[in-house]
DNA sequence: TTTACTTTGTTAAATAAATTGACAAATAAA
DNA sequence: TTTATTTGTCAATTTATTTAACAAAGTAAA
């Protein structure tokens, strides 16, 4: 689609979804429209009537002005159409609704216990979203589509999951072609963190950032990394494996082959192990948090060298891409006040960049429902990204 | 450019540099263009005449079919216009004029040692350049423009030299700005790195590969890396600073600030400080080399250990971004056998992508002439890169 | 209050690109 | 020689934006 050749059928979609993504991020008026995207106010116009028609956009008063007529404000209408989100996990598969805000209308846990295999997990699957679909009243025509989260690498192309970590019965299926024969819309599958990223970036963080990455950090660190406004998956839909970046060569051996990866140092389970030679009984991220909070320093200590692993993985990444900022998420997320400010110091005092500008660093700002509506993004962001 | 609105301006230049790009790689026929691109024959048509009567292109015989009628083969016409190349390192500063085949029509060193500051090495290289074009007989009408690559960081921007290394004089020089005032053509600036990858990417091995990135490897590492075709430079165009990425975390300090840089382990002077420890009068990576390959296995041992600290960075690069192949140049390329195995072996073993293709490593392909191919590339790239 | 000036948004005609569909040219196989 | 196939061109058509004029809606100053 992106190195093919370019046609007047290409020029209408192009602008068509570069129109509805400014409006999809705030309110602007028709000429206003036209001074950001450098078309005339008449093919503004043009395109926004058609938008309006369709139900996607909607004139919501107007904004005040020095001088002249007032322009008229246009708006993204939520409920114009909705997005499926499925996410499903080590031990949960949830299924919601997510309109065109990001806002959740619905979600439900789904229980796969019972299931021995991925067809009879599917078939369960199947039945909840129809059911979902009746108790929300949202007709199918205004479905804009279903995405699908997992952890660990998928083929985004193709739409199966290649191997998720512990979580054998998901492998190698091919979730998206499943799915389409019961359900024939757009149905897309990503990876857990890179639909994070997406949620972050409609909904979060990364609508003021056009290049960040976000860290999940807790039992594994997954990243999804978004560059010029898009998510960057690598030229075979692979790359982002930051948790397997090394820090340490001559550090131990990693389960994925490499040796001292980010994940070996920084994980919760590698700090866990950690912390149990302090305190045998500590079992959470949590609870070293909050003794470090009470001011017992054994666990400061333990907090501040998770920022420093941390923070040497994210300078490699800026080092590299050049990104503005780092939105994390996960386990860390907790009272991450503690963490911030060492993290903070540490990549800024590391990185090449730091005389140019800053790296920001951020928790996620859409952490309750994260799940779903990351999952639910990957079709939103199908509907309005660039190309 | 690349994110405001389509229109029919947008498509033609497009599908214009689309067709001059696919005619540039190799000889095609209008109906292979039409397959290629997506465009109608017609439209094909349309715009090869362009490109044959504004001369960049020429019908070149026919090519062999089994049926029907012999398509007519398209070549790029190399002498249609020429790229004109600076490149200036520390040492020296080098001139050339490159045709659109990458092949070096003339080149010169320039002494800048009789300049006391930048001013006066802009007006030797003024003239430089006016001779070069009076000797050549290059008519201005067919020039591409003049491509400048330095060490160090640059603001490709406004064409400014932000802060070579061991390299004060053109501190902060706006250079671009400077040679437009005396030529006002096309001028653009990139870094040296950036420059070869370039280079590479249009006459080297970069033909095969859409992503990969070019590594220098001498007193410091550099790195261009292309993705998509294109090369990534970070959103403000610091970024690939492979040579900064930390390969130990607890390392010792680098200059740049952060520890345990690549650098640090694997650039030439760290690996010469090791070989001296052996041998005192050792003054370069040949000597190292060729005492290896002599059977010495004390030096078989600091190539291996090259080896393993530029794959351990070589590695990381891959996990975050997932190319499909490292090519190296630099010092490191003399006698590269002897560490290209090795190299291989270990990124093979260690990269998370391995299950799903191996990443390629390779020696450069345009070792000769390169800084100058390089730095006339950057124009050249700018007439055939799409956006 | 009137007038001048600004800005917004719409409209019809003009323009510029690729597409459509027909066709001639060139070639190999039947 | 005929048929089938592929290449390349041409004129008419289609589909997008642009151009340029204008009406609508508002502010500010005379």
């Amino acid at each position: 689609m992106n190195n093919s050749a370019r046609n007047s059928a290409y020029t209408k979609s192009y602008n068509r979804k570069l129109i509805t993504g400014i409006i999809h991020r705030e309110p602007v008026s028709r000429a206003e429209l036209a001074r950001k995207t450098g078309l005339t106010r008449a093919a503004v116009s043009i395109i926004v009537d058609e938008l309006i028609s369709d139900g996607f956009v909607v004139e919501k008063g107007v904004a005040e002005a020095e001088l002249g007529r007032k322009p008229v404000l246009l708006d993204i209408n939520p409920e114009s159409c909705y997005a499926l989100g499925l996410n499903i996990s080590r031990d949960k598969c949830s299924l919601g609704i997510v309109n065109l805000k990001g806002e959740l209308k619905a979600r439900k846990e789904i229980d796969l216990s019972s299931a021995a295999d991925a067809g009879e997990a599917l078939k369960i699957i199947s039945e909840e979203i129809k059911r979902m679909h009746l108790e929300t009243g949202t007709a199918p025509k205004k479905l804009l589509g279903l995405g699908i989260s997992t952890p660990g690498p998928v083929d985004v192309f193709s739409g199966t999951i290649i191997n998720p970590p512990n979580f054998d019965m998901w492998k190698n299926v091919n979730i998206v072609g499943e799915l389409k024969k019961e359900f024939p819309c757009n149905i897309l599958l990503e990876n857990n963190s890179a639909a994070l990223a997406l949620a972050e970036k409609y909904y979060g963080l990364g609508k003021k950032f056009s290049n960040f990455i976000l860290m999940v950090v807790d039992t594994g660190i997954g990243s999804g990394i978004v560059i010029n406004d898009k998510l960057y998956r690598g030229f075979g839909g692979f790359g982002g494996e930051i948790g397997h970046t090394s820090i340490n060569v001559n550090g131990d051996l990693c389960s994925c082959g490499n040796v001292g990866c980010l994940e070996v140092y920084a994980s919760m389970p590698a700090v866990l192990k950690k912390a149990k030679r302090i305190e045998p009984g500590i079992s959470s991220w949590n609870e070293i948090v909050d003794r470090a909070e009470a001011g017992d320093t054994r666990f400061l200590e333990i907090v501040e060298e998770e920022a420093r692993y941390l923070s040497a993985g994210i300078v490699n990444v800026v080092n590299i891409l050049e990104i503005e900022a780092v939105v994390l998420t996960g386990d860390i997320f907790y009272k991450h006040g503690i963490i911030m400010d060492s993290l903070s110091r540490y990549v800024n005092e590391r990185a090449m960049t730091r005389k140019v500008h800053r790296v920001g660093l951020y928790a996620s700002e859409i952490a309750k429902n994260a799940d779903i509506i990351g999952a639910a993004t990957i079709v939103i962001d199908d509907f309005i990204r660039l190309y």
